[in-house]
DNA sequence: GTTCTAGAAC
DNA sequence: GTTCTAGAAC
């Protein structure tokens, strides 16, 4: 590495309004930090006065001159307001944006509270301030110029932040790309917000209908953020309403740490899950599984496998989970609402309409399960019926106690994740358009058929499968498994009687893997199939992860093998094996974002992924360690 | 100006 | 599947 090329200074704007930390990150970071630093703030710039915009700007230069990384501390929420400090990057120099999205609540009262700052924003002009500047704030992208950006949402997520910072040496950089955020964005989903307000209006309607039939029970909704939508849309409907607040509330806070950290006494809590009614997915069903451990899968198998759009499951919670013990939660209810994410196989594809009937039938699943937990608890024990709803039901013998100690009722507590439109459904689509093949997608089929005709790019065969190099690979290491099966086109046709040859396929890609790990120890692989093939014939794809090639060139080539297009051949095998077939995403995940197989981190071409993906040492993400879905040499 | 994508043709 | 290229994005 020469030093004449790399200074490795950074240029780091921190965004966000007066209260979100921008002084304090800078403060933190300097004085720890071995890498020389220039705290630019607005604020003080002028003398100890709040000075201009070009102040900052003159300033960071010469800081820069000097040699040092800079700090912009100045609220920079716009991107016009950044947009001349991104200019102070160039060769040597990275700009970085580090966003500090905490709750208003949080920076107003800070801000109220600090006497002497800097910015003398004190008092209850705070307030009107903090909310009119997060009102036009517009969240930074790495296509403005950044060649990273960071996003923090609590002091945990700040604490990384700082953290990163100050390890970074003066010669030290760091992976480009988006880190942290959260996707909720409402501006890429047309409509959302309408959908949100038709939301909210279900389920006040849904909470009125069912609170006469619950007894003394009462409803809570409850949402992580203090900016939920949908939170406040209920709110202000129910009052609208005349609902009685005292038997339905609205509620900010963590679902699974109600009674701990909320001083609210659930029962029952509503899970908004998957349809494998298994944990993942980021949201409030990864916290709620990982709250609850192992228990709530297991208790959950014995319910169900799979939920379809719409229905409920209630599972009862055994003693023994933390959920149960500590929170005193009797009973998870899983519920699966209309899939509306456009990158997920099936969606509804904003037919808002029929998201909107499901999302009624879901709330109509979810409080008939809790009722018929309500009527267990207070009757005598008894099944409830195996209703078309949910497989529901179970004896929980009438606890006076506990609604003694709990002063009175118990609640049911639904929480909402709409607003990420993460849910998902299984629905088959159906029928299978028998398709017209162009003449170029034919070449694998003639391969499979006529592998003796083919000797100079056939790597082996026999009397089912045929081994060659993809023409245009992918990565260092991509060769095609083929099934010789004629009426095998792809992954769609696979049923039960196929598993066999599926088995041979997967073991012939592994031994493939072995040679090629035997020359090269450090190559990692994956075996799998696209869900839609853009070629005939059924193929395995035995891939390298490095991705390191002239013919991957762009959206398509990478999400086809990065995203939950490319099906794992373990999962594949499995899937036939128990369901006779296997499931297929849609072609939508291919347009999906370009994020980096390893840390997932977003990008904004290609160009760019791939320069982020050589130097990416990151640790693969979980899903994808799991299963021996990832084929790789111990490391020596 | 250059870089990058996306759609049509094959 | 790739190649080519117009024009969008930078």
């Amino acid at each position: 590495m020469e030093d004449s090329e790399k200074t490795n200074q950074i240029v780091v704007l921190l965004i966000g309004p007066p209260g979100s930390g921008k002084s304090t990150f800078s403060d933190t970071v300097m004085r720890s930090s071995l890498r020389p630093w220039s705290r630019i703030c607005q604020d003080i710039i002028n003398n100890g006065e709040a000075g201009t915009k070009a102040q900052c700007l003159k300033m960071a230069l010469s800081s820069l001159k000097e040699g040092n990384s800079v700090f912009i501390d100045r609220c920079n929420l716009d991107r016009e307001q950044r947009s001349e400090f991104v200019k102070l990057g160039g060769p040597g120099i990275e700009v970085h944006a580090v966003v500090l999205e905490l709750p208003a609540q949080v920076c107003i009262s800070r801000s109220v509270k600090r006497t002497g700052h800097e910015g003398n924003l004190q008092g209850g002009r705070a307030a009107a301030v903090v909310n009119r500047m997060l009102q036009s704030k517009e969240l930074p992208k790495v296509n403005e110029g950044f060649s990273r950006v960071m996003f923090c949402y609590n002091d945990a997520d700040v604490e990384i932040a700082v953290n990163t910072y100050i390890k970074l040496g003066p010669m030290d950089t760091l992976p480009s790309g988006c880190f942290g955020e959260k996707k909720s964005d409402t501006k890429s989903q047309p409509g959302i917000m309408k959908f949100f307000k038709k939301a909210s209006d279900i389920i006040v309607e849904k909470a009125e209908e069912f609170l006469p039939k619950v007894g003394t029970a009462r409803l809570v909704l409850v949402d992580l953020s203090h900016g939920s939508k949908i939170l406040s849309l209920v709110k202000a409907k129910a009052s609208q309403k005349n609902i009685d607040s005292a038997r339905f509330f609205t509620f900010v806070g963590d679902i699974t740490k109600l009674r701990s950290e909320g001083g609210l006494h659930c029962n029952v809590i509503a899970n908004a899950t998957n349809w494998r009614l298994k944990p993942g997915g980021g949201g409030v069903n990864a916290a709620i599984f990982k709250a609850a451990g192992p228990d709530l899968e297991t208790a959950t198998r014995v319910r169900a496998n799979t939920l379809l759009p719409g229905k409920a499951v209630v599972v009862p919670l055994p003693s023994t989970c933390p959920l149960h013990n500590a929170e005193g939660i009797t009973h998870v209810i899983h519920v699966l609402g209309p899939n509306m994410n456009p990158n997920r196989p099936d969606n509804l594809n904003n037919d808002y309409t029929k998201g909107c009937k499901t999302l009624r039938e879901a709330y109509t699943s979810l409080f008939e399960g809790f009722l018929s937990v309500v009527q267990d608890q207070s009757k005598f024990p008894k099944r409830s019926n195996q209703t078309a709803l949910s497989d529901s039901g179970e004896n929980i013998k009438e606890d006076s106690e506990r609604n003694k100690k709990y002063k009175g009722s118990q609640d049911n507590a639904v929480t909402n994740n709409m607003e990420s439109g993460s849910l998902e459904d299984t629905r088959d689509s159906g029928k299978k358009m028998s398709k017209e093949w162009s003449t170029w997608a034919l070449a694998l089929h003639t391969i499979a058929m006529h592998p003796e005709r083919h000797e100079n790019i056939v790597l082996e065969f026999s009397d089912n499968i045929v081994v060659i190099n993809d023409q245009y690979p992918k990565a260092r290491k991509h060769v095609l498994v083929l099934a010789r099966q004629e009426s095998l086109d792809g992954l769609e046709d696979v049923r039960k009687e196929n598993f066999q040859l599926l088995q041979e396929m997967h073991n012939v890609g592994l031994k493939w893997v072995d040679r090629f790990q035997n020359e090269d120890a450090s190559l990692i692989f994956r075996l799998g199939y696209h869900s839609v093939p853009s070629m005939r014939q059924l193929h395995l794809h035995v891939i390298s992860q490095d991705f390191d090639s002239d013919s991957l060139k762009n959206k398509k080539h990478w999400n086809s093998f990065t995203s939950s297009f490319f099906r794992d051949s373990v999962d594949v095998l499995e899937e036939v094996k128990s369901q006779g077939k296997a499931n297929v995403a849609s072609e939508d995940l291919l347009k999906g974002e370009l994020r980096c197989n390893r840390c997932r981190s977003a990008h904004p071409n290609i160009p760019k992924l791939k320069s982020h993906v050589r130097s990416c040492r990151s640790q693969f993400p979980e899903h994808v360690l799991q299963n021996s879905r990832l084929v790789a040499r111990p490391e020596t």
